[in-house]
DNA sequence: ATGGCCCGTAGAACGGGA
């Protein structure tokens, strides 16, 4: 089973790249983020023409998030819950549904602009609910649990293109690392960590200063996995083709492959 | 030295992203 992350910026804009990218990668299972759409325009019947059943969750003009399910191989997402219950919060960021055995957790962290501000507030609060309420899921003897998504943290110095750069910066500040070392004290698990990959590999580039001909970019687009999907996880990679398109998003997919 | 783009909502600039 594939499974995949994308924040698309704009789904109504990136549709046609998502169609032709799933119909390439013939992923199993997709998180998108930043849909930017209100539920009654999301393209259900364009996906379900490619194959796709979805679950997904919207809001005018900011943020949004889906999962994509492979009917022909892991079926319809089942179960699906919007937002965390523990945080109600009327910015759609998470969706969560059971998908071929596995739950799968979609997330757009927030951003949190600037180191101090509200909105960096806001972030800190939203994750340490996210981490309460995913404590008795991956501790407890239910399905394996995936959490995929824009997490809009850099948790390691070689997870940025410019370390003493972004030192201290929103990203990549101690208390959202912090916070990303919090998820893996849950027990779960960096996939693209699991394998050797290349020096300097990012899923974010700025659409600016040439940053993605310039590999000036980050690592904030993640697949964590549960303790039970460990070992089943055979591969895990940034896909950059996308990144090279006319009119890209300025995120690249994560991809993985489990057994 | 600074900021340089893209998207949505607009129906011009601006907020937000990262």
């Amino acid at each position: 089973m594939k499974i995949a992350t994308w924040n698309v910026n704009s789904l109504k804009v990136r549709l046609p790249q998502v169609l032709d990218w799933l119909a390439s990668t013939q992923a199993d299972v997709v998180c998108l983020q930043e849909t930017k759409l209100t539920d009654d325009k999301f393209p259900v019947d364009a996906l379900a023409q490619a194959g796709y059943d979805t679950a997904f969750t919207g809001q005018p003009t900011y943020n949004g998030v889906a999962i994509l399910a492979r009917r022909a191989s892991v079926g319809a997402p089942a179960s699906v819950l919007s937002g965390n219950p523990l945080y109600p919060d009327e910015q759609k960021r998470l969706i969560s549904a059971s998908v071929g055995g596995v739950r799968v957790i979609c997330a757009y962290f927030p951003n949190g602009q600037a180191v101090g501000s509200d909105k960096y507030g806001y972030k800190l609060a939203w994750i340490d609910a996210l981490l309460r309420w995913l404590e008795p899921q991956v501790a407890g003897g239910g399905e394996p649990v995936a959490l995929l998504g824009d997490f809009n943290i850099a948790p390691e110095a070689r997870d940025v293109h410019d370390p003493k750069l972004w030192e201290g910066q929103v990203l990549f500040s101690e208390p959202e690392r912090e916070r990303f070392r919090a998820l893996q004290a849950l027990g779960l698990v960096d996939a693209f960590r699991l394998f050797e990959q290349p020096e300097k590999s990012y899923t974010w580039w700025d659409y600016r200063q040439m940053a993605f001909r310039r590999n000036m970019g980050l690592r904030i687009d993640h697949i964590l996995v549960s303790p039970a999907l460990r070992g089943r996880v055979k591969a895990c990679s940034i896909d950059r083709e996308m990144r090279k398109r006319e009119q890209p998003s300025d995120h690249a997919p994560v991809v993985a492959r489990i057994e």
